[in-house]
RNA sequence: GCGAAAGUGGCGGAAUUGGUAGACGCGCAAGGCUCAGGACCUUGUAGCCCUUACCGGCUGUGGGGGUUCGAGUCCCCCCUUUCGCACCA
């Protein structure tokens, strides 16, 4: 089978390099950690951190890897301090649902798949001041959920609430808006169901404003992510209008960013699950009809109640209104496309100025009032007001001024400003998250556990039969308590928080990882918050970071931090996609069945060789379809770089030589490398710097393989070669920086500099165009005039044939750049 | 439907922001080395035309128009793809 007496092979030799390198970063490990910011410099570089409970990383999750320790080590080779630190989001569904699959308890399935991803990033060569590792289900980070839980209770920010909520029947728990955009659940993708439950909320809406405010700060996030958050808000200027309901004594408050359209307000709609809908159905001929249809409108799966194109269902409940501004009787209805959880979960239906309100009233026969002079019903534009009574002949705009005005002088409402964004709901009834530090007793009701009690500690010992609901439930030593008001007995709160709530604030917990009288020391915190650069997905557009910017104005509400925003700049890299077994081209990951681990080829091929050719797939914040047919290329690549290094090794020149002369074309190919590489980093062009180090590769490997060349050059210019290679490939650069020399890691400001005025070749290729053609090129002296440049082209064959029996009657020239002739 | 981004060789992609389109790599082709090679090295590689060859010419960045000495880049219209939002009153 082995062929013995073969010398090693490059993959062993990969391998040993790797290994060295690995060791030695390791061993002076102590040189790239976090010691403290020194004043006015300092880079916090922050990653999503992974979520160990599900799969060990793979293709999909590398790049950002890669990417990120090749941002950090290029910054430290800068000179530059850098806070670079990773935990483990280690809560969540997956590994609870893989202890009723397996009977592995979560504690010990995620504990492992830490310690195999840890092992994964050592292996890749990614490098983290492991010393801040923070870990969110051990007690000593979720006790301060439970903390931070209590602080918000406290100020009135945390609430218990029954509602209408998202209830995901796959994984039998609750969900919040932000995990059931579409109406699927946001882990599993069944469709959610309504369900009216008492449920913990934490109060984001009371920050609407100010997340949106602080939107207008975050220039160096992707518009993209501040549209979509923006969107999500969904502020909207309007005003509260109170229509009376004579029959019932009680009135019904709608809001509406049209004011200007009351008059032609010629109905009142309510959603099906309005307070009031029992009331105003009670006298009706068919109650039992239209209750049946209230029931099943509010059963229906979210998606289907909201698809495109989605029937609008209505009923008439027989009950009339009165338009406050007309007087007039309006009749009141109920109709599946009322949202329960927007505005008032009513509203007043202007079919002449709206869309969805004149489809309705056609259907149902309502009446269809103009009252804004424009084009053709349904007319949603501006216009003078007509049949308005006394607003008659306003526009729009004063007249929506005017009449909220008004309802504010009656009080029966008055301008007002609405969000679409809703309460975060955080209850879970799971398992596998951080208990909610409350307990009900009998008498006192819902009463916080006293923070010198916390934490409470999730007990080991459930009973994990994926049947029955959240097992903490059966836990009797966890459920049965005593009030911490009365001493009677109680019962604990069983739900469990969103996991989310364990990574909204985790980047300031890496600042003091190990405090136990605080969430983090403010003052420590401070030397290196904000977070200067955060590298993830896009996924978490919404979700994660709008709860972490929420639950940042917490902090400095609660004196912990001095900023509103927690991440100065924010890069969204591109997934890696692949064709599923099905043929569509998705993101790539375990459950649907495409996820390619890396492990083999780095195995096969080492890190180094992976990273480059992960880095060289395209641009970085661009998807890419995975494929690993071209690693041969990168692969190739550092192998010459390499065979470079070797044989002007054993040449026996000096390694450490220094250039004959400063100015030559081969400094100055250099000096255009750095400054090419150095532009690179600093945009994250991460695949035209591989590209670029190709370029720079096979020009040194030229300078070597030439016996007329300048050694000292040649020593220089393999020397800034491997420097620049380090972000990519940092084993090789290593070991060859040590082959050239090198004393020190190239990790501490290895990076070389350059001179702008070298950075250019001396010579310029000046393309020369007749009447905007190219014709030729022409080789001239940096810095030569027009002149020059026109008695070159004119004295060229290739263009003086263009010029026969013409006039040139203008001429362009763009300095070392081009001369365009028009002729006529 | 609304909004955003994008469309460049067989493929991934580059182009100093209005100045030589196709860098770099994959793939492919020819040659070298080799017992052999899916290893390695060298060279070529947008299309079409002319030419024995050289030299050369024309076309070309989704389609159509425009601005300009000059457009992948700017403007207008259209097509396609991707993403986000979508009964939000």
């Amino acid at each position: 089978m082995t062929t013995p007496s073969v010398p090693p092979s490059r993959s062993d030799e990969i391998r040993r390099i790797e290994t060295k390198w690995r060791e030695r970063w390791e061993r002076d490990r102590a040189a790239f950690v976090d010691t403290g910011k020194p004043a006015g410099d300092g880079t916090y570089l922050l990653v999503m951190l992974p979520y160990p409970s599900g799969d060990r990383l793979h293709v999909g999750h590398a790049r950002t890897y890669f990417l990120t320790d090749a941002l950090h080590r290029y910054l430290r080779q800068r000179g530059r301090t850098i806070f670079c630190p990773m935990g483990w989001d280690a809560f969540g569904l997956p590994a609870e649902n893989y202890a009723i699959q397996r009977g592995v308890h979560p504690h010990t399935s995620t504990l492992a798949n830490i310690a195999a991803m840890k092992e994964q990033f050592r292996a890749w060569g990614v490098l983290y001041d492991w010393t801040k590792e923070v870990t969110t289900c051990e007690p000593a980070y979720y006790r301060w959920n439970q903390w931070f839980f209590l602080k918000l209770l406290e100020k009135g920010l945390a609430v218990r609430r029954k509602s209408a909520v998202n209830w995901c029947p796959s994984c039998e728990t609750v969900l919040a808006n932000e995990q059931a955009e579409g109406g699927v659940c946001d882990r599993c993708g069944t469709p959610v169901i309504q369900r009216e439950l008492e449920q913990w909320f934490l109060k984001i809406t009371d920050y609407a404003e100010s997340l949106l405010a602080g939107l207008d700060t975050l220039g160096k996030w992707p518009e993209k992510v501040v549209t979509m958050q923006r969107n999500w808000i969904g502020k909207s200027v309007g005003a509260d209008l109170d229509f009376a309901i004579p029959a019932l004594g009680e009135s019904v408050r709608v809001f509406t960013t049209r004011p200007d359209t009351v008059y032609g307000a010629t109905a009142l709609i309510l959603a099906p699950e309005h307070a009031l809908v029992p009331r105003l159905i009670a006298n009706h001929p068919d109650e039992a009809g239209l209750q049946t249809w209230v029931t099943s409108v509010r059963d229906q799966e979210r998606i289907a109640r909201e698809a495109e194109g989605a029937e609008k269902d209505g009923r008439d409940t027989g009950v009339k209104a009165i338009n406050p501004f007309t007087g007039q009787e309006i009749p009141v209805w109920l109709a599946n496309f009322v949202v329960a959880d927007y505005g008032t979960g009513a509203l007043m239906a202007v079919p002449a100025h709206d869309t969805r309100d004149f489809e309705f009233a056609k259907k149902y026969g309502i009446p269809i009032v103009k009252v804004i002079e424009g084009g053709d019903l349904p007319y949603t534009g501006e216009g003078p007001l007509v049949a308005s009574g006394t607003f008659s002949e306003n526009s729009s705009s004063a007249a929506r001024e005017l009449i909220a005005a008004e309802a504010a002088s009656r009080r029966i409402g008055g301008p007002r400003i609405r969000y679409r964004l809703r309460d975060w709901l955080i209850s879970r009834q799971r398992y596998w998250g951080t208990p909610i530090p409350m307990v009900k007793c009998p008498t006192d009701g819902w009463v916080p556990v006293p923070e010198k009690d916390l934490p409470i500690v999730l007990p080991p010992d459930a009973p994990f039969t994926g049947k029955g609901g959240n097992p903490l439930e059966k836990v009797a030593a966890f459920v049965n308590t005593t009030c911490p008001k009365c001493g009677g007995p109680a019962r604990r709160e069983t739900d469990t928080m969103d996991t989310f709530v364990d990574s909204s604030w985790y980047y300031m917990r890496y600042l003091d990882p190990s405090n136990d009288r605080a969430p983090f020391d403010p003052a420590r915190a401070a030397e290196w918050a904000p977070v200067d650069q955060y590298i993830g997905g896009i996924e978490h557009a919404i979700l994660h970071l709008l709860y972490a910017r929420f639950f940042t104005r917490v902090m400095k509400d609660l004196g912990l931090v001095t900023f509103e925003e927690p991440f100065s700049a924010l890069f969204n890299q591109g997934m890696i996609t692949r064709q599923s077994p099905t043929g569509r081209v998705e993101k790539m990951s375990k459950s649907r069945g495409n996820a390619v681990s890396l492990d083999p080829l780095i195995a096969e091929k080492g890190a180094d060789a992976v990273r480059a050719f992960v880095l060289f797939l395209g641009p970085p914040e661009k998807d890419a379809e995975w494929s690993d047919e071209g690693i041969s290329g990168p692969e190739r690549f550092l192998g010459r770089v390499r065979t470079a290094v070797e044989r002007f090794v054993a040449t026996g020149a000096d390694v450490r030589g220094e250039p004959a002369a400063a100015d030559t074309p081969a400094a100055r190919a250099r000096h255009m490398a750095v400054k090419k590489l150095t532009e690179d980093f600093d945009a994250f062009s991460f695949h035209t710097a591989v590209a670029h180090l190709m370029e720079f590769a096979t020009h040194a490997a030229g300078l070597v393989g030439d016996a007329k060349a300048d050694r000292g050059e040649t020593a220089a210019t393999l020397r800034a070669l491997v420097a620049l290679l380090h972000p990519i490939a940092p084993h090789l650069s290593e070991e060859l920086n040590e082959k050239l020399g090198g004393t020190a890691s190239l990790l501490v400001s290895g990076w070389p500099a350059f001179d702008p005025k070298l950075a250019v070749e001396e010579i310029a290729s000046v393309a020369v165009q007749v009447s905007g053609k190219v014709r030729s090129e022409v080789k001239l002296q940096r810095g030569s005039s027009e002149k020059e440049a026109r008695a070159a082209a004119e004295a060229d064959p290739a263009v003086a044939r263009w010029l026969v029996d013409k006039q040139v009657v203008k001429v362009i020239w763009v300095q070392d750049r081009l001369l365009n002739l028009v002729v006529k």
